[in-house]
DNA sequence: ACCTGAACACCGTTCAAGT
DNA sequence: ACCTGAACACCGTTCAAGT
C-alpha cells in the first residue's frame, strides 16, 4: 500500500515540535505498536534518519511522548484550597490516561527525569506544604500521591480495572479519602 | 556471531514450560529488549515457528513471563494476624520488582487476567475481611492496594525514585501506616 | 501432533554521500 | 546544517511442507 506520499513540504526545515506531533498523530489513530521511526517519518513525508537529529534514536522519541503527556497536566493554582489542588491533580491525571490509554503506559517505563515532569511534582509538594505537611515527609508522601495517581490511572487504561465504570470510581474515591485523611493527620502532628 | 547451536535436544518434545524458562534467562542475562521470538527459540535450539504452538504469538509470551513473575508472589498465610499479611504482600512484591527489574514493568502493560493473577487477589481481599473490612469495599481496597503495592515497585524498577535506599524505604513506609491506619478506620465503621 | 524452511513485510541504526 | 540512499542485521508471522 503505497500512500500517495504528501512529498514537497516546500521548506525543509523539520522541527523537534512537529516531530512530536506527528508521533502523537500516529500513536492516536494506529497504536502505540505502529510508532516507528519509518511510519513517523512517512507521515513527515521524509526519510528515517532526519528524526534523529532532532530526537535522537527511537527511545528518544518515546521520551519526548511522555514529555508531551505530562504537558498535558493542568497548570496548579496555588490559591485554591490544598483540597481542592489535590483533586484537580488526580482528575487532571486521570484524564490524561482516558486520552491516551496505551500512551500512557510510556510513564512506566521510563523514569521521565525532563524538566516537564518536575512541574507536577513541585505542585504536590506546594499543596502538600501548604496543607502543613512537615518538611520531612513532603517528599516521601509526594512520591506516594504521585505513584497512586499514575497507578490507577495506568490500571485503568491498561484494562487491569474490569467492571462498570462505578467500580472505578469507587477506588478514585477511595484513594482521595485515604490521602485526605492522612495529610491532615501527618499536619496535625 | 553464529553461535555452536546447542543441536540435538534428543526429545523433541517441547513444553510450555520450557519455552517460559528459556525466556525468563534470556530476559534475565540479556534484557527484556533481547527477548525475541527468534532469540528464544535459537536458546532452545529450536525454529522460531515452533514456539507457536505453546505462547500463541510474542503477546502470548510476555504474558506467559507476567504469569511466571506472580507465580513468585509469597504464599498467603491466613493464620497471621492481618498486619503482618499485608506487610508480607508489600515485601513479596518489592522483591519480585528487584530481582526483575526491567521484566516487572510488564505487570503494567498487559491486564493479566490469567487464573495465576487472581491468587494475590484473593490474598489481599481475605485479609481485608479477617480484618473487619465491611463488603462493601473489600473489592476498591484490594484494587488500590494492589494499585498502590505494584506502583512503588514499578516506581523503583523502572528509576522513577532515585536517592538512597533510605528515602525509598521511607515511602513503603508512609504506605504501609496510610493502609494499615485506614483499614483500622474502615473495620470500625 | 509437532516441527522445519522459505518467504513476506516489516524494524532500528550506521555510514557515506549529497546540497 | 540538514537531509538522502543504500546497506546491515535484525524482527513477527504466514504458509506449505515434512515426519
Amino acid at each position: 500500500m503505497k500512500t500517495p506520499a504528501q512529498r514537497g513540504r516546500g521548506t525543509r526545515g523539520l522541527t523537534r515540535d512537529e516531530v512530536l506531533d506527528a508521533t502523537l498523530a500516529l500513536a492516536e489513530d494506529r497504536g502505540l505498536d505502529a510508532v516507528s521511526m519509518r511510519a513517523v517519518a512517512d507521515r513527515l513525508g521524509v526519510t528515517p534518519m532526519a528524526l534523529y537529529r532532532y530526537v535522537g534514536d527511537k527511545q528518544g522519541l518515546l521520551d519526548g511522548l511522555v514529555e508531551r503527556l505530562l504537558r498535558e497536566m493542568p497548570d496548579d493554582d496555588p490559591a485554591l484550597p490544598w483540597q481542592d489542588r489535590l483533586r484537580a491533580f488526580g482528575t487532571g491525571i486521570r484524564e490524561i490516561a482516558r486520552r491516551h490509554p496505551d500512551l500512557f503506559l510510556l510513564l512506566f517505563m521510563r523514569p521521565s527525569v525532563t524538566p516537564e515532569a518536575r512541574r507536577p511534582r513541585n505542585a504536590v509538594q506546594s499543596m502538600l506544604r501548604d496543607a502543613g505537611v512537615p518538611e520531612e515527609i513532603v517528599q516521601p508522601l509526594q512520591r506516594l500521591l504521585d505513584t497512586i495517581g499514575m497507578g490507577l490511572a495506568a490500571s485503568e487504561a491498561n484494562g487491569r480495572f474490569t467492571g462498570p465504570s462505578e467500580e472505578i470510581d469507587a477506588v478514585y474515591a477511595l484513594a482521595e479519602d485515604l490521602l485526605l485523611t492522612a495529610i491532615e493527620r501527618y499536619a496535625r502532628s
